[in-house]
RNA sequence: GCCCCGUUCGUCUAGUGGCCUAGGACGCCAGAUUCUCAAUCUGGUAACACGGGUUCGAAUCCCGUACGGGGUGCCA
């Protein structure tokens, strides 16, 4: 019998006065089973592993745990690199992939086996005898007791006695290793010193640590973040939560903001400046600062980092940025109707709306649409209750037939039309607005309706609305 | 049930025994500005789960309670 009081603490590679220098024996690894598309909480374990790799000089390796054969599907396994890479989380090594390791994994056992540390069980887990490993025969840990300590860098030291762990399996009847043994195989083999991931494998964490001293291999410093939940606190689940990175990249979620806000999830900088360049967040990065309570991911928080980053982009990359967009959202307009010189006018006047790259399909729609796509809530708000609406849209029609084409010359001769009917700018601009764009929110209205809408179509507009409003209230 | 973990404004967090009448950010509310909506600026709202200790002094240390979560598979 062996007392197992052995702990994960190794020195404190981390500790503030190494900050900064280079600390090459660090190797941490982000390990993903490619069982669904990379999700935010999947996202966050790998941005944490990477800050800290790259805040002490250390190595990111990336390891793709598909040992569960069925479940994976190659194309979940290139998701995985395509959002790593659209964060901007790269790796110094890999990927590795677990299922091309399983003779090593065998090894183990059977060296665990030979050992007497381990023992083969048939499939109503009774103990059989020899160290033979075949088809229909599993093969269970042979757990001693004790207590295994846990020094965890999140958590503190966290202690479970071995009794609560049983004779657990590594090597399944069907021929594979177990989640447990490949990961604790597979982070010795790979010198793997830091194990940086979710708090859901904390409990599976002694098992891994028993196995890695059985085989003779110093169990990596442990650090288990906290788990980022859903309104109700539960876990993120790829099932019922909305999580998935694709998912936000297609609402027009840029990649520096979707970074920046999850190095937020369980950690803050000590300066409390939240929004910064990823630079500024790694020399930030403390493994040992990170929060024990789970995190909510806060969707409107997230949006407004977007708007922000959105902000300071140049309106070059900006456009870039929405001309892709645009080219794999669903869209109001006919293609053929769509200008490229319109939109990149336009991204100047949107720029400071936008909270996604989404956002600026309301915004535009009415230039490339043949016709307005009309809001009912502005129609009713602004038209048919609106004060005056109906002399407004009038006098527009009248006025505009004449004036000179010019942005500023429109504006005023709108505006004095609502003058002339006791009704302020923002009130006279109203039903032209909706008259013309069909919502009553949208960019500056004047300088785009007259750069790229003819006077005609902007008088059929303002005549399709008179007559709907007169015909109705008649 | 059993084991483990957690608990600072609605949310994300700062805080590592005195700098805390608890700071920042998002949200929300109000005002300024404005052709709408935003953006921006100004102001406001709002928290140390509870109860005991320890200490001259506790959000910070200890114990208990409550509540929440994770695990409890030949899933990962």
């Amino acid at each position: 019998m062996r007392s197992t009081t052995a702990t994960a603490h190794g020195p404190a590679p981390n500790d503030p006065a190494h900050h900064g220098v280079t600390t090459p024996s660090v190797r941490v690894r982000f390990a993903p089973s490619p069982t669904g598309y990379l999700h935010v909480g999947s996202a966050r374990t790998a941005l944490f592993n990477w800050l800290y790799a790259r805040s002490v000089g250390g190595v990111m390796v990336l390891r793709i745990e598909d040992t569960d054969e069925n479940r994976n599907r190659p194309e979940l396994t290139n998701a995985i690199f395509e959002y790593l890479s659209w964060l901007g989380i790269d790796y110094d090594e890999g990927p590795y992939y677990q299922s091309e390791r399983k003779e090593r994994h065998r090894e183990a056992v059977q060296q665990l086996l030979n050992e007497g540390l381990a023992y083969l069980c048939d499939t109503d887990n009774n103990e059989l005898a020899g160290t033979t490993m075949s088809a229909g025969k599993a093969v269970r840990f042979r757990t001693p007791s004790g207590i295994t300590h846990i020094g965890d860098v999140v958590r503190g030291e966290v202690a479970v006695d071995h009794s609560q762990l049983g004779d657990f399996v590594i090597w399944r009847s069907d021929g594979s290793p177990t989640f447990v043994l490949a990961n604790a195989v597979d982070d010795a083999d790979m010198s793997i010193t830091h194990a940086i991931r979710g708090e859901d494998l904390l409990s599976s964490a002694p098992r891994a640590v028993l196995l890695a001293e059985a085989l003779g291999a110093t169990p990596p410093v442990y650090a288990h973040l906290p788990l980022l939940v859903n309104e109700q606190r539960k876990k993120l689940a790829k099932r019922r939560d909305d999580v998935s990175l694709e998912s936000y990249r297609k609402q027009g979620y840029l990649a520096s903001a979707m970074a920046n806000y999850l190095a937020l999830l369980g950690w803050g900088p000590r300066d409390e400046l939240e929004i910064r360049p990823m630079s500024e967040i790694i020399e930030q990065f403390r493994l040992e600062d990170v929060n024990k309570a789970s995190a909510f991911f806060d969707v409107a928080k997230l949006q407004h980092f977007n708007g922000v980053y959105i902000r300071q982009l140049s309106s070059a990359d900006l456009l870039e940025a929405l001309v892709a967009h645009l080219q794999t959202s669903q869209v109001p307009w006919p293609p053929e109707r769509f200008s490229l010189s319109v939109v990149a006018d336009m991204v100047g006047l949107v720029q400071e709306k936008l909270r996604t790259l989404d956002d600026i399909v309301p915004q535009i729609d009415w230039l490339f649409c043949p016709d307005p796509i009309t809001d009912e809530a502005s129609w009713d708000k602004a038209v048919v209750r609106g004060k005056a609406a109906e002399e407004i849209l009038a006098g527009a029609i009248a006025a505009l037939a004449n004036c000179s084409w010019d942005p500023d010359a429109v504006k005023e001769t709108v505006f004095s039309v609502g003058e002339a009917n006791g009704v302020n700018r923002s009130k006279a601009q109203a039903p032209v607005r909706v008259a013309v764009t069909g919502r009553s929110v949208g960019p500056p209205l004047f300088e785009p309706m007259v750069r790229h809408l003819t006077r005609q179509e902007v008088l059929r507009r303002l005549q399709t609305a008179h007559t709907r409003l007169t015909t109705e209230t008649s």
